[in-house]
DNA sequence: GCGTCCAGGTCTACC
DNA sequence: GGTAGACCTGGACGC
């Protein structure tokens, strides 16, 4: 789909802010979709603001002390006033302008794993997912399978089913609208992307998030946390682990992978068997950091690096 | 080459 | 309520 550039404005987050580690993240997770391009700073995106696609230009004019950066909007209709104002208050918020990280940094200043954590990533705030079923589709793919394998999955489906945005000269894919996968036959995948059993659990959310029923993001936002993430659970394939990385009140999201990094810093031992101590460990970190635990997963899993460097371990980078 | 094992979880049946 | 076992598939590994 062509886009044509139809508005831009500043976004002046909350300091410090550091452009470029907030939206190109250090371990490689991307924004809103695996197809995003940084380049020197540019950064072109795209994603679904209710309901319209949007591709995006995002360029750093500011420093993490004093932060600022210029928003490029393109479109396929002219905005009304009501629509840009949205787009503006939604970009900003998934992109962590307005995230306060004092409270998160006090206390990683006294820890003994974070604060070297903060001191090398000093100024990365979260962000905001491009939706809940894009979200729901990478934890379904990422479930059984090694990396490198649910990134061929991943692929195949935005390929397939995804939408092109073509603005500015480049193309970047999207992830496909629930009603698009929800359209599509469990076996058709399968054997096309080689989704095995995740076919039906992403149809069965596809069909469940398409009837448009179900709360929006910013509605599950504005739910306690434990009735949003009770809410998300409804979804087929997703148990405890997805709820908590696509739930918009992210919990301490302990896998197989992060069960291994977190028992490595926490009792300097790798674990013979990562999947037995996922429980230990999710009790462990939700004691050491409660409320901010999710501000100390992403600080952790950004830094593996620099954290084997200063605390002498070997943390793995997939 | 070929067989076996298992991976960044979830669901279900069974106790 | 707690817990084995099944689940698609493909890459790694041993032989």
């Amino acid at each position: 789909m062509k886009l044509e550039r139809r508005f831009g404005f500043s976004i002046r987050p909350r300091a410090p802010y550091n452009y470029a580690l907030t939206v190109h993240k250090p371990a490689g997770w991307p924004l809103f979709t695996p197809f995003e391009i940084y380049d020197e700073g540019v950064f072109r995106t795209a994603l679904h603001v209710s309901g319209t696609l949007l591709g995006l230009k995002l360029k750093n004019r500011g420093t993490t002390e004093n932060p600022a950066f210029f928003v490029e909007v393109f479109m396929t209709g002219v905005p009304t006033p009501d629509q840009k104002k949205n787009i503006r208050e939604t970009l900003s918020a998934k992109l962590g302008a307005n995230q306060d990280v004092e409270a998160f940094y006090r206390m990683a200043r006294k820890d003994s794993i974070l604060k070297h954590a903060v001191r090398d990533l000093y100024g990365m705030h979260d962000t905001g997912t491009a939706n809940i079923f894009a979200e729901a589709t990478l934890a379904i793919l990422l479930q059984m399978a090694p990396l490198n394998r649910s990134e061929q999955m991943w692929e195949c489906v935005i390929e397939n089913y995804g939408e092109v945005a073509e603005f500015d000269g480049r193309k970047v894919l999207v992830w496909p609208t629930p009603e698009r996968i929800a359209a599509v036959a469990p076996g058709e995948l399968q054997r096309k992307c080689k989704l095995g059993y995740r076919a039906k659990h992403l149809v069965g959310t596809a069909t469940i998030l398409g009837k448009g029923d179900f709360p929006t993001l910013e509605e599950l936002t504005k739910m306690p946390p434990a009735e949003s993430k009770r809410k998300v659970l409804e979804l087929p394939g997703i148990g405890d682990y997805s709820a908590d990385i696509i739930g918009p009140h992210p919990g301490f999201p302990i896998d197989a992978w992060s069960a291994d990094v977190f028992a490595t810093l926490f009792w300097r031992k790798k674990p013979v068997r990562s999947r037995d101590v996922i429980d230990k460990v999710k009790k462990a970190g939700i004691t050491r950091w409660g409320e901010h635990c999710w501000m100390a997963f992403l600080y952790v899993a950004h830094d593996l690096e620099g954290l084997s460097r200063k605390l002498g371990l070997n943390l793995r980078l997939h």
